[in-house]
DNA sequence: AACATAAGAATCGTTGAACAATTCGACAAG
DNA sequence: CTTGTCGAATTGTTCAACGATTCTTATGTT
């Protein structure tokens, strides 16, 4: 009996009803996301609470979610506009981004704990045959937060979700944001071999370059 | 004249007043920081609202930023916690922290950017010299911040002070926190050595058990 | 006595309205 | 063209109210 208790309590998370002001933040959420409302863009008090049927109160609150996740900018008096990151911001991203999967990659897994990336860098292929550049992209991102996985730990789960969710931003201003991932493709594919035969060393500088290169790409086609 | 702008614009952060709420979560911070508000505690929203003469909509909104700071525990319908951390939180963190340090010292820095450290080995020094406790705790947390800092990173940085400061609500149930930190004022002095003589493999593995050690004196002096 | 149930109190979640504080744009004066 | 001033628009904050949920306590049943 206390092992059907014990195997309940890992479900308590999903139970967990939600407030209006969470899920007024999880739409605000995919509408950045999607693109939306674009980097820069101001969000009207009055105008989205009356849009959404919320109260101004409660739309804050879901504004002060978004803000922590530096989704949103919120300037005193002025107003919460959609984050537009800067070019040192992009450089910030990926510092993080090389501490976090540099150090899973170095990590060596045991082969059978690389399916969800594998699973990735399938999808992304898949896509890519297709021409399907969008799909291209959310493969792309799927195969670096399950990179990020192979650490472990919730909260680095957590922050490379936030990043990613941050990069977003900058390519919604990019000019050519569906080129962008395509030449990642095949150094997924490649990076995963690296990573499958244990030369743990070899992956993470090829990893290193891989993303300066991406690095400079972006700061290249950005434009704000 | 331009450049002059351009200076002031490195000012515009300072310049950016804080909301009431801000205000309001900064003193929470602090004295749940100081453990005036003990973890598991509830915080009522109406006690504290009318303690600190702010209205409930106001306070709600700092809850909130301390909520996403992992401080607070917020239950729907039920009111907010300081955070109690489980056993597995602070296996989590140590687990963040061997990623965020362990990059800092494989970076192998110039020997003039490690001032900071070596400050804050100094100043935990002199602290333990006068029995002073207190003093080693922060000294010994503004190490490790110092180490973190050396990614270059402000999110980094950012990631690494709450990190830091859920560890302190950790502390605060143990039931002999002061005795905790002095066995490692040695160690910071040993790693910082080792960093200064660009021996940076050695100081990573130095720091990973390093860093075994502080987590397995946590854990098992860890109660609730 | 142990347990389940139900009523009541306390607290949170959300709303709507109100007013002060601040920003922004326009327009007049120098 | 710059500077000052006014007014409209928007945000910051408070307050009061009410439904919803949880907690507590009393009651009744086995």
């Amino acid at each position: 009996m206390d092992d059907v208790v014990a195997d309940l309590a890992q479900d308590r998370s999903r139970l967990g009803r939600t407030s209006t002001a969470e899920r007024v933040a999880d739409i605000l959420r995919d509408r950045i996301s999607e693109g939306f409302f674009r980097p820069g863009q101001r969000l009207s008090e009055e105008s989205i609470s009356e849009g959404l049927g919320v109260s101004r109160n409660t739309l804050r609150e879901a504004f002060r979610l978004l803000g922590h996740e530096r989704l949103l900018d919120h300037q005193l008096n002025r107003g919460v506009f959609v984050r537009l990151p800067s070019a040192e911001d992009v450089a910030d991203l990926y510092r993080v981004r090389r501490v976090l999967e540099g150090a899973a990659v170095r990590r060596s897994p045991a082969p059978e704990t690389l399916a969800a990336i594998k699973e990735a860098v399938l999808d992304a292929e898949r896509a890519a045959a297709r021409d399907d550049w969008q799909g291209v992209g959310t493969a792309n991102i799927r195969f670096h937060q399950a990179l990020a996985a192979l650490n472990g730990s919730p909260r680095i789960d957590e922050a490379m979700r936030q990043l990613l969710a941050e990069l977003r931003l900058v390519f919604h201003v990019m000019e050519n944001p569906r080129a962008f991932h395509q030449p990642f493709v095949d150094r997924n594919r490649v990076l995963l071999g690296l990573m499958e035969s244990g030369q743990a060393e070899k992956a993470a500088a090829y990893l290193d370059d891989y993303l300066d290169h991406a690095e400079r790409l972006l700061i290249e086609a950005y434009a704000p």
